[in-house]
DNA sequence: TATTGTTATACTCTATAACTATA
DNA sequence: TATAGTTATAGAGTATAACAATA
């Protein structure tokens, strides 16, 4: 407890300000990782990553979907999309169709068994959804969800 | 155009539902990568990552704090921080101080440039926040970061 | 025994660039 | 020339496990 040196407190500089709680990246980063880290706890026994499941269920939704147009949706390239494919066509979930005007892109169709895990996992998750944030109202949920929406679509420049 | 052979259409399965939109996860990912992206262009000069951004902020917001207390605020392992202190430290951003009472500890102060850099960085993105979510009003900006709060201070179990 | 900081290691996710085959 | 899919590669970012020093 001597006063003798002071050895940093000379050059520290006292903290201010709370801002960083503040900025909607910090809030959106942790909060991004908390339900991220949930989805793979729940997902991990099925194998399906976030990639691998939302690329699934777009190609339920936009059936006959090219992958260039898949990635596009996804917000990834197109060499990344590559072995998620590999992988869901691999389980038997997603089939590579050719297309017959054009053949350099496949037509990327929904299995049943495909359309089945699908649904299986989307229960899954919602449920899951509903219990991480019991914290928040059905009504909150709902204000989330379209103010993440908004910013999904912002289009970013270049 | 020959109906010949329907190679795949007979057990291609009719896409249904678009539940993706609704899980507040998948739009949580999407909107988390706008932001992330934003930050990363923005802050590439200053050599700022989120992480280091963050923890550097946090050092001024409690000075004298621990790696292991950091590590803890921030979500992420003790481990993964040595890499983060020593480049803050590199820079002259941080230092790490002997604790008279506890030698296995450092406590962690914000020196002169260090604060310097943070407000400037501070500033930086919130100007590029505001602009990135000018789609957004002020009050929903409020709202947003008050539900990604509730989400960040949610107790996941084990 | 428990904790702090550290190192080594590996894994996941993703982007970049180059290639091919088609258009 | 441009586009779709592919490959190889490299880079973040992170977790895990072990270790030494200290409590």
């Amino acid at each position: 407890m001597g006063e003798t040196k002071k050895p940093f407190e000379a050059q520290v500089i006292d903290g201010d300000a709370s801002d960083l709680d503040s900025l909607i990246g910090y809030n959106m980063k942790r909060a991004y990782m908390i339900i991220q880290n949930d989805f793979r706890r729940i997902m991990k026994e099925d194998g399906f990553s976030a990639s691998l499941f939302s690329a699934l269920a777009l190609v339920v939704q936009y059936p006959q979907i090219s992958q260039s147009k898949l990635a596009r949706m996804l917000g990834m390239e197109r060499s990344g999309l590559v072995a998620i494919i590999d992988d869901l066509e691999k389980r038997g979930y997603v089939a590579r169709a050719t297309v017959p005007g054009d053949r350099r892109v496949y037509a990327l169709a929904p299995l049943e068994a495909g359309l089945a895990a699908y649904r299986e996992a989307l229960a899954k998750i919602k449920a899951h959804e509903d219990k991480l944030l019991g914290a928040l109202s059905k009504g909150e949920q709902q204000i989330l969800v379209e103010l993440l929406r908004k910013i999904r679509d912002i289009e970013v420049e270049k």
